[in-house]
DNA sequence: TGCCGTTTGTTTAGTACTGAACAAATCGAT
DNA sequence: ATCGATTTGTTCAGTACTAAACAAACGGCA
């Protein structure tokens, strides 16, 4: 990979915070790209180097977690459930202002298409219905309700400011996949 | 005053804040050019637009805070000493991990002298042998005794991780000002 | 002493960022 | 619907930063 110069590095690094914690603030659609560009201290046509509008930015920065979701998935593939849960809830505390934002009331709509998506994609690889406990179901529709209920699951996690911890959150969530998949 | 290119200050942060980071670490003299640019995610060559090389950088570093000092001063000059001190110390303890670094160990030499001479300077001001308290005594003898103690009591402060409060440092200095000057 | 790896300070051409200006689009209130 | 005020997206000349290369100075250590 041609290493990018540390400069966009830095300055997409600025923006993404600053759109996060804008949106603390106020809702998405609020935000003025002055604002971002006030917030990051970078000057407003930079941004306009990076991104083509307040949209494409929130796109990438969404894209830029389901790559690491992906990845986090990949290099847990041959690991159990219980085990690949835990790092995937792991990774959402770590991130906590970023999916509670995007899970609860601000970026909902932008945000839980892309995470079902994904997660439709994920299962997909995971699925069986020749052989095992799915054995003569419909793929579409055991697809479907996993990565449903996943996202609702996650969803009310955030929701609820985590009702319960990240530890029984990964456990309980690795048993479910388990029992389904 | 002609407002300054936000990169530049920019930079400037990034490679102050990393001084003062790697000096926690390691004493000043066993920092380099390359330790400070990586710390601060800069390139080395940038480092030099800004300043001749790393002594330099200390005393700008150092500098600033004396500005930072001077200018506290002037806007509580018709203050109370006690209100005063009050408005000082909660300055070294807003910058703890710069004073208490430059004032303990590692970096004492460089910066002790500076704030020995700053504080003549300040004290100069207040001095006053041609009546009051002082009358009789030589400017000279009273500037550089409670100079030398203030530096002193700092120095004090910090190396024995504030045995006092803010508070009651600020209180007790400020009789101790109002008692010699 | 002489050697070698490191650090230094300087230079270079190339790149990303800056701030300012601009017209067009959007928004809010009357 | 019309106005004024924001916001948007684009352009441009100027500036700061970047990485890389270089010779010179430094610092152990054999």
């Amino acid at each position: 990979m041609a290493k990018v110069d540390r400069r966009i590095l830095k300055t997409q690094e600025a923006v993404k915070k600053a759109v996060i914690e804008l949106m603390a603030e106020k809702s998405f659609d609020a935000i003025t790209i002055q604002d971002i560009s006030d917030k990051a201290n970078v000057s407003r046509g930079t941004i306009y180097l990076h991104y083509m509008d307040k949209y494409d930015l929130l796109d990438k920065l969404i894209e830029a977690h389901i790559e690491q979701l992906r990845t986090l998935c990949e290099s847990s593939s041959e690991l159990e459930f219980i085990e690949a849960t835990e790092i995937w809830s792991r990774y959402f505390e770590e991130h906590y202002a970023f999916f509670s934002l995007m899970l609860t009331s601000k970026g909902a709509p932008y945000f839980r298409t892309r995470f079902l998506d994904y997660l439709i994609d994920e299962v997909k690889k995971e699925v069986n219905v020749t052989e095992g406990k799915n054995q003569g179901f419909d793929q579409g529709v055991i697809i479907q309700f996993v990565a449903s209920a996943l996202v609702g699951l996650v969803e009310w996690w955030f929701a609820n400011n985590r009702p319960v911890s990240q530890k029984v959150l990964a456990e309980q969530m690795g048993r479910l996949l388990e029992r389904n998949l």
